[in-house]
RNA sequence: GGAGAGGUGGCUGAGUGGUCGAAAGCAGCGCUUUGCUAAAGCGCCGUAGGUGUAACAGCCUACCGGGGGUUCGAAUCCCCCCCUCUCCGCCA
């Protein structure tokens, strides 16, 4: 969510900010509708303050006295016209609430101007993507995949989407996960095991809902919500709390299945493992100062980053454009790594400022020196999303024997240098 | 799932219809005094919104788990829900 204020006393700020993300708007409407709601809100305070003071004045009149019986009549009267003022007011209110919910976070200035993918700016790059297997093909194609990543069972037990890991398939994805929450433990974040189901405040606050609830699961007699990313109860820990100033930034990380709808996504890319309905991933989360949190972006991005060097996976940063920022972030990277077999770039991990858009949803603040609470900035980023690093890691390291040499980073957590099909 | 007890400010904890935004203690902040790793005394000390201000201040309103209700008036009474604890049931 926005800061009221910045929208009612800078709109034109407010409006060339969002015109970046090339998102439509009716910021007029909103701005009337504040207008409208701190004028009701005047007339009912001022009512309640009047009843306020008779009932002050009644308490010292003695009870079955006439002027105490008079009041009574007198502020009955009152009582029925602030609660029916109250009634518009809860209206407008709500309407009011529900527009600044629609509005979506401002992109830092950083952030490069355009409207679609191809204007996103290569930041960097790592790696070399030429001759990385002479035998390369696309991990779906390789000669007994399905016997250790099994679509079809998972189709037939749940649906597209939900393949079962079977032997080294899962011995593979449980060594990636261990090795990712190793390093992010190194890197100075505490571990955290979190519910994988969430309420409706939670999924409010870091921008799930609302308008956003068709992308996951819901557990309808419940109430509860399928996380579609470990950021939604990792976020939500300190919802409503007041942290240390001291204790910033506040670093955590989590692994946990992950579930997405990708209602309306069915398309080209996804083949095999390129995008499914329930995925691993590790997130890393931090909770920052705000003077401080693009110094920490550039630092949970390059903790990310770390993992894809020890995977020897040849990647490049992607700094999105304004239109591809999404709907909550203030910037964002994407960090895409080289699969060779499909010849394309796999999204792995996003990193993001959120600034306070997440954190005056949640209601996330430190208490100053002065002794004023203020809200924190939220950053987080994939470290990592599992299968599409598992996809390059079959595809880029696939050798002429059918086997899969795995970078020395891994092998420990495997316990063999190579995966093998069947 | 059943029965009982409870949810009050950063924490502990009083408060069963009006003078309660809420005693007291702890923690925190400021001042004073004495002074060697500290003690005593005094004062301040919730959050949010609105209004107001150059910015403070001030003023107003709301908030005692959440939502409704009764009443001129609710932390206090009634209803529903959520959560915590104890016991029972079930269960990895």
């Amino acid at each position: 969510m926005l800061d009221p204020k910045l929208l009612r006393e800078s709109p034109e700020l407010v409006r060339a900010a969002i015109a970046k993300k090339y998102l439509e708007v009716d910021l007029d409407a909103i701005l009337a509708l504040d207008a409208a709601w701190r004028a009701q809100l005047v007339e009912v305070e001022t009512l309640r303050a009047k009843s306020k003071a008779a009932n002050t004045e009644m308490a010292k009149l003695p009870k079955g006295s006439p002027e105490f019986i008079a009041k009574v009549q007198e502020m009955k009267a009152v009582s029925a016209e602030v609660k029916a003022r109250e009634a518009g007011l809860v209206e407008i209110e709500t309407k009011h609430k529900a527009a600044m919910l629609s509005l979506p976070n401002l992109p830092h200035q950083s952030v490069p101007e355009g409207r679609t993918p191809e204007q996103n700016v290569t930041f960097a790059t790592w790696g070399t993507c030429e001759a990385l297997s002479p035998v390369a093909k696309p991990h779906w194609e390789i000669p007994g995949f399905d016997k250790i990543i099994d679509f079809g069972r998972g189709s037939k037990v749940t649906g597209a989407g939900f393949p079962f890991y079977i032997g080294d398939g899962a011995r593979i994805v449980r060594a990636l996960l261990q090795f990712f929450l190793d390093e992010a433990v190194t890197a100075g974040y505490t571990e955290v095991n979190p519910p994988i189901f969430v309420n409706a405040a939670s999924a409010t606050a870091t921008g799930q809902l609302p308008d956003k609830e068709g992308q996951m699961y819901e557990a309808v007699a419940d109430g509860f919500y399928a996380v579609p990313t470990a950021e939604v109860p990792l976020t939500n820990f300190f919802r409503d709390e007041i942290l240390d100033e001291a204790a910033l930034p506040v670093k955590r990380a989590a692994y946990t299945p992950c579930f997405r709808r990708e209602a309306g996504s069915y398309g080209k890319d996804v083949r095999g493992l390129n995008r499914l309905h329930q995925f691993d991933k590790v997130e890393l989360l931090k909770w920052v100062h705000p003077t401080q949190s693009y110094i920490e972006l550039d630092l949970l991005r390059a903790d990310a980053e770390r993992l894809l060097q020890k995977l020897e996976l040849p990647y490049r940063v992607l700094l999105m454009c304004g239109g591809d920022v999404g709907f909550s972030q203030a910037k964002k990277y994407d960090l895409e790594v080289w699969a060779a077999g499909q010849q394309r770039w796999l999204e792995v991990s996003s990193c993001s400022n959120f600034e306070a858009f997440q954190a005056r949803r949640a209601q996330i603040r430190f208490r100053k020196g002065d002794g004023k609470p203020e809200l924190v900035h939220t950053i987080n980023g994939s470290g990592l999303a599992v299968p599409r690093v598992l996809a390059a890691l079959l595809e880029n390291n696939l050798q002429a024997d059918g086997t899969v040499k795995l970078p020395a980073a891994l092998v420990p957590y495997f316990g063999r240098d190579a995966l093998r099909f069947g």
